[in-house]
DNA sequence: TTGTACGCGTTATCAA
DNA sequence: TTGATAACGCGTACAA
């Protein structure tokens, strides 16, 4: 029921090499014997055997994304979900497929990377979830593994990279507030140490510079480890009663929902009291109440763009890093009259 | 950089024929031989090419997912995620990694599966997002595609299947209703068709029968396309006024979410007025509010015996499908306080 | 323009 | 217990 490439040669009276030309539509091939061959190719229902190929070739047409046990419950964030999507739709009708390996390493440990690419399980891989000046990308430089970053870990950009702004993000976020007469805006951040978490501090620096608002470190809050509703929640609770403060930014729209129970918990009106904006604008902030004022992200453009520039690194075509433009969607939760 | 198995042998100072044995601890082996190859593995840093392998033993070590151009969106809801992750906790640490294929096929369509499986890209694939006989199935048989069913599409149970109990699940969503007052429970259910939609119905005509109260057609609605927030939002919006309900049983957490914001936002209170029960137990039911009451599925491990039983299949060894149990969980969306 | 033949890295068969 | 070697399906250098 398998057939190979000498079946089809055999069924269109050619050799195996002609059939491969066709195939791969390369060299010069009559039309004659290129009808010959995909006629051949239909009757059977011939499909190559990528192993052959990917041994032959050297080459896996596989993208990598290598997630660590310890951070597995990355995947169920809505933002990765849809950064997922993303890539699958570009990479939909292509031969290329996305591979996810399941690490028992630790977040920032390569080798799982490097031995999907020496497996030749993957052709490439995405690099997401990184720290400043993570130490993957010069091992990936090194052993010459095709990468893309998403996010801007370093400073020296000498990787290619697709990222949105975060730094308007946090700016443009911090700015609503300020506009709906907010003074002291509690900055609920990433990780210390992300590539995003320094973005959007600088956003939120920036605004208060523009509006000539006095910087309260006290108010700049690092989540410990990935941002997640509890964390937000948490946060929220705590921090009630302990600083003072009259507007939040979540960076993070599952963050910033935890973020809300707690000042409803604690019967404080949301938009009213304390206005809330988030980061993401992933499904859920259109639908919990209020609804949730954020920053969007074209996640899914990055997804698509992460996955074609990695292609193109792939195939030894150039590419170039690109900057997603975020913007405010403004909804109830940084409505005074809520 | 890439060493082969000749590599190893030349020096280890054996044949390639033993350091394969060695590796792949088949026949016998002197324990002094097995220890100069694992030693040479270990100086180079021999890493298997998976394609030889692959090609080789024609067998790949690839689960495969495929999804649909036209449903891709399905990837992003929680369910999905958490299912994803769960598979990911038992492939951690193994071999096997689990392989996305985006296919521009219809949702129905098995060729991409085929395909894959012919390419060697995976070596089995797991049919979710069932349907009733789905025609899916008797194909993958016929191709001999090792593979498992998350869900129970037909009745004849000729196939491996990972489910959990859906009709426990309607049944005691419902119970939970009539017990606190409701008499006319409105169900929003998946799409028609949708082996899980049946078995729920099952459960929600069990309670009413146990009960004593008369069905109401009219009561049951079915969801278009696949579930989302926006169709939960939508069906009760249009149903207030049009039909007379005490109570909704809701066919999915993200749907939930919509239904009580169409019930807030037209004035009613949810629990005291109109009590709602979901379905899945995904993190944010605990984070909206009010916080959802719902029947709770063992959505990782789910994920976990379709891998596991998947991987069981491709290996020859024999498995058992599996029905996992559900439970109510109660929180704030039936309670009389609220 | 087309065909022959080799080799990619691995496993399995057969001899030794 | 170990080694030599054929074969898996494919792409390509070289020959025709």
């Amino acid at each position: 029921m398998n057939f190979s490439i000498k079946d089809v040669a055999r069924t269109a009276g050619v050799s195996v090499a002609t059939v491969s030309r066709v195939l791969n539509n390369s060299d010069k091939v009559t039309e004659e014997t290129r009808w010959k061959v995909l006629r051949a190719v239909e009757t059977l229902g011939y499909v190559p055997n990528y192993s052959a190929k990917s041994l032959r070739t050297n080459f896996s047409r596989g993208i990598g994304l290598v997630i660590s046990h310890d951070v597995d419950y990355f995947i169920t964030f809505p933002y990765f979900s849809e950064f997922i999507r993303g890539m699958g739709q570009t990479l939909s009708g292509t031969d290329y497929h996305l591979v996810m390996v399941m690490s028992t390493d630790s977040r920032d440990d390569i080798s799982s990377h490097l031995r999907a690419f020496e497996r030749k399980v993957v052709g490439g891989v995405v690099l997401f979830d990184v720290m400043d000046n993570d130490k993957r990308i010069p091992v990936l430089k090194k052993y010459k593994v095709p990468f893309v970053v998403v996010g801007r870990p370093s400073l020296d950009e000498d990787y290619l990279y697709v990222d949105s702004d975060n730094v308007k993000g946090g700016m443009i976020a911090t700015e609503h507030l300020f506009k709906i007469g907010c003074k002291r805006v509690l900055f609920i951040n990433g990780p210390k140490g992300h590539s995003a978490s320094r973005y959007r501090l600088n956003g939120y620096l920036k605004a208060h510079k523009k509006f000539g608002v006095q910087v309260d470190k006290k108010l700049i809050i690092y989540v410990k480890s990935d941002s997640d509703m509890k964390n937000g929640y948490e946060i929220v609770k705590s921090s009630i009663g302990q600083i003072k403060f009259d507007g939040i930014f979540v960076s993070g729209d599952f963050m910033a929902t935890g973020a809300i129970k707690a000042l409803k918990d604690s019967g404080i009106r949301v938009g009213r009291d304390i206005p809330v904006v988030g980061f993401d604008d992933v499904p859920i902030a259109s639908m919990v109440s209020p609804t949730l004022t954020t920053v969007k992200q074209p996640i899914k453009d990055i997804g698509k763009a992460a996955a074609s520039t990695l292609v193109d690194v792939m195939n030894g075509r150039n590419a170039t890093s690109k900057v997603f433009d975020v913007s405010l969607v403004i909804r109830q939760s940084t409505s005074r009259e809520g």
